[in-house]
DNA sequence: TCTCACTGGGAAAAGCTTTACCCTTGGGGG
DNA sequence: CCCCCAAGGGTAAAGCTTTTCCCAGTGAGA
């Protein structure tokens, strides 16, 4: 295969300018709307431009205005389970703009991070998103005194940048009144590990949602576990063996475990939604569609996030003054079945 | 908080050359290893770049090169599920090279797909990467007579372009082999809809596979439907409704209808390999290891072929020749109990 | 001692765009 | 009829690096 770059030389403004007979500055200034030129000429500039398929080298441009017009994306999510949304969203947000993004993916490689941080910041980016899938734990690189601005979502940054997160007190909130909306009054909650703080919030929120309500305090309290299926079969084993009354609901950590109590809820019999509704987490919708029954959660919306923060660093770039902390953005309830909802439509 | 970036100009190649007491082009000869001068001299200069930690423009770099030491990966796969594995290869292939890639989530709008190549055409991108998530569907903006080579990831580009895709025979064929060598006679197959390309090589051999080892024609045929575990359990359902034997085996044409393949057939009181072995494709970890008891599966080795993708853009880009066509890459398969391995090492 | 050759390093241009500043030309007013 | 001003458009520099010459100085050989 040719390789065509070479073959002829790329469009420049000058072949833009012999073309309409003008300089190259006239050029310049009639496709960037400044100076001032009979309308005349601005049209031959255009119409020259298009027929010719002119397109500004960035690079050239960028030299001049110290812009570059791209920004980088340090994620430590490979699996992209939440890296991609939250990518599209950025990249969704920042393309109007005329800004581009640059992926990289590291792992928990250090030395990994730190030369995909160095090509970007070579590369003149105007700014840096972190994202990370684990909020309580940082990427495996310094992202502090860098020349340019930086903002960290789904994972907080240092106090002195700007952070993006969902609201998980809010979320774990909404399902568990949403539970109680329904007439659920012995609400338990499955999840993940203990040591994880969103684990631990949507914890926290839970119990105090049933309080706020006057609901007893629930028995047993909080089950840490994994983020996994198998946790919620085996949970659902050690709730329906001990002797208390069963739960009529569950607010699960996430969406697998949701799924493996449901499974493990249909094995023994038991109706859900009718005896005892489940909720989740993520609104993973590639699982929540297909337990059985569909399954109600809560939804971070990751890529509206992607999209905040990459305005949000635009701004910064742009030198607006956006104050640091994190901003906690709000989840929305997918309701499905699994809690009461309508049946799905047939597909 | 303050914009960092116009506090102070970033470091150039002339404060390095002011600090070591030489001119910029020893500086840049001293950096980059050409001309002659003293050990010494070049010892003074990397020690004042270091001091300084200078970091070459890489916009003015590309501007004398015609070199950005970007690539721009375009997809339409949002979701992830098989565009992040590619991304992370093809970004783990070429950082080694200083080469960083622009991601672009372009979904199926043509205009948004456009304004995103436009963007990174002018900011001069040495090459493309186009993946998609099906290998029949194009994307919804036309990626020949660029000024930049092109290679396809997942999707077949046009004959003169160079595309990269797994190998689905070969995978298929390692799939029904394995239960065959298992001991298996009466192997089923159920997959996704018969207008995906993939669903029907995998279907054609799998027959194949069949007849070559000598057995009977399986009754039914190939068994199209969705790609989902809601097919799955419909499929079973067909199958142990027929006036047939039931199949000892099933190749599913995907993790999830695999998945809901096994579901069924646990809740069938059918033991899974005991009666029936299950073998699904994609190797997708969170639901193979997640199914009871643990799915077997053909991995596509998605990461090592965006590793390969990216490795040829750049030779292409170094002026290299490269046959264009299509490149099938081998499949692997990842035995699991479903069909017959050893089980798990306990979490 | 003079000249040649080689070594070490510098000056300058190229690469493309933007923009501040300047020049030219034409028209209107005095 | 001359002068001045404004409109229109051009010139050149800046932005940063790389690379191609080219120059100066030194050592050796005649």
């Amino acid at each position: 295969m040719r390789r065509p770059v070479s073959d002829e030389a790329r469009t420049t403004i000058h072949d833009v300018a012999a073309r309409a007979g003008v300089s190259i500055a006239t050029v310049s200034k009639a496709l960037n709307g400044n100076g001032r030129m009979m309308a005349e000429t601005r049209r031959r500039v255009l119409e020259a431009a298009q027929a010719l398929n002119f397109r500004p080298n960035a690079l050239a441009r960028g030299l001049h205005s110290k812009r570059s017009f791209a920004v980088g994306l340090l994620t430590d999510d490979v699996y992209g389970r939440f890296a991609l949304p939250v990518m599209a969203g950025v990249s969704e947000g920042l393309i109007d703009h005329g800004v581009s993004v640059f992926l990289c993916t590291v792992e928990d490689n250090h030395d990994h991070a730190q030369s995909h941080l160095d090509a970007m910041l070579e590369k003149q980016v105007d700014g840096i998103i972190v994202t990370g899938k684990r909020v309580d734990k940082l990427l495996p690189v310094d992202v502090q005194g860098l020349p340019v601005p930086v903002v960290h979502v789904m994972s907080d940054g240092p106090a002195d940048q700007v952070s993006f997160r969902p609201d998980e007190a809010q979320g774990a909130a909404l399902a568990v009144r949403h539970l109680i909306a329904g007439g659920r009054r012995r609400i338990a909650h499955v999840t993940g590990p203990e040591r994880f703080r969103v684990a631990r919030e949507r914890a926290s929120t839970w119990q105090q949602t049933l309080e706020e309500a006057g609901l007893p305090a629930p028995q047993p309290g909080p089950m840490f576990g994994r983020w996994s299926e198998a946790w919620g079969h085996e949970a659902v084993a050690t709730l329906w063996s001990l002797p208390l009354p069963h739960p009529d609901a569950l607010f699960c950590g996430n969406d697998q475990i949701a799924r493996g109590v449901i499974d493990s809820l249909r094995e023994r019999g038991v109706n859900v939604p009718a005896d005892v509704a489940v909720v989740g987490f993520d609104n993973w919708e590639i699982v929540a569609n297909e337990t059985r029954p569909p399954l109600s959660s809560v939804d971070m919306n990751l890529r509206e996030m992607g999209r905040q923060a990459g305005l949000t660093l635009l701004a910064m770039i742009n030198g607006e003054e956006v104050a640091p902390g994190i901003k906690a953005l709000p989840c929305t309830l997918r309701v499905r079945q699994s809690s009461g909802g309508p049946a799905a439509r047939a597909d």
